[in-house]
DNA sequence: GGACGGATTGAACGCTCATTCAAGAACGAG
DNA sequence: CTCGTTCTTGAATGAGCGTTCAATCCGTCC
């Protein structure tokens, strides 16, 4: 055993590796396949022999990401963050951080490819899709785990897809003005909406039968 | 006079318009200027002949939206509403119909340029900046006139920058997935949202001096 | 009618890209 | 060592792209 991973494996890890950097940094359009080879210092003939094309490293990169988002993403961004409003704003800070960390040039990765991609197939489209759904799907246990902080007739799986349209909104925003402040007061937004929230659920704390 | 234009005026409207289609549905690196020259009828060099090159196609694209976004988006969508909080959500009942008309491949063009066009040179981002922000200063005007509607400590231009950011994350998830449901959440998040600060604000109507 | 300049034609060029493939290296099993 | 499989090499291929340009057309004014 020890490094018990196959050549092929090994090719395979560092092409998904350099692909998913590249293709957030330039796009999948705009990252050519010789872009991968020189990064991971191979040659055509080691990728083709793993991956039968190019959208099948999209495909091996946009898994990746489904598949990471436990470890790399939520893991690191609620660090010492137990409460599960301040959770969503502490991943939304992370974004924030990502943003200045790129000079305001970050996108959201799956959101980029997202628009990008028009007419992807359908495996790409599916995967896209699956990686939004666990984004507002972390965000919607947040919400559960708040109870009846929050007024009982709340769709929880709505206000997760609608912090999700606010991050991207603001990061699309942040990027083209090349300010993070456009991001900031999207997140100022959606703090306000939180706090109305609230304080409606705390005005009429659980609407008891008969109330 | 008569149809006073110039031939190579004519010929460089008829490619705007064009382009402004073909980067729409398809986006701009995937446009090639062969496509724009067959949906045109026209050849190489009457393109080259009015543009340098293809980059100043796009801009001139980006100053037409920048030019006609009185005319050709906020005129259709408010006719006959004139409250306006309600003009906010008719433009974005246009929105939604132009999902829809599309069967869920609508994206914003100007947001789905801003994503591809990471690197863009700095002429192409400014048009890009200028166009988001008449938008999100159309919004600002509706609630500039929505007067002590609202919480006179609202802020107007970064609500108006809201609006654009959920519009934005809503079809982006809408186009994803494939569904109008969840551009619709978003809105109807939004209506909330508007709900509970007009409500904050007829509890307390304006903070008078020594509130 | 003649001449001039704006406008058009469309083939050709040079470049980049994804993909292919014949040849060979590396490595484990017997 | 030897066979067989897996993996790598890197030049070649062919398609598509943005762009160029010499030749040609055509409307206008003298």
């Amino acid at each position: 055993m020890g490094k018990g991973v196959s050549p092929a494996a090994d090719t395979r890890g560092r092409i998904v590796m350099a692909a998913m950097e590249l293709f957030w940094a330039k796009g999948f359009n705009s990252t050519s396949i010789a872009d991968i080879l020189s990064r991971t210092q191979l040659n055509a003939g080691s990728l083709y022999h793993v991956f039968p094309g190019k959208q099948d490293v999209l495909i091996a990169v946009l898994e990746a990401y489904r598949d990471g988002i436990e470890e790399n993403l939520l893991k690191p961004a609620w660090e010492g963050v137990d409460d599960p409003i301040e959770r969503i704003f502490a991943l939304l800070a992370r974004y924030r951080w990502m943003i200045l960390e790129t000079d305001c040039t970050y996108g959201c990765p799956i959101g980029s490819l997202a628009l990008e991609l028009h007419e992807a197939d359908p495996v790409v489209r599916d995967l896209l899709a699956v990686n939004f759904a666990n984004w507002a799907g972390a965000i919607e246990q947040c919400l559960a785990a708040a109870g009846d902080r929050l007024p009982a007739d709340t769709d929880r799986r709505a206000l997760g897809e609608f912090v999700l349209t606010v991050m991207e909104g603001g990061v699309m925003q942040a990027r083209t003005h090349r300010d993070v402040g456009y991001f900031d007061r999207g997140v100022d937004a959606l703090r306000t909406h939180f706090d109305m929230l609230l304080a409606r659920a705390a005005r009429r704390p659980e609407p008891v039968q008969g109330d």
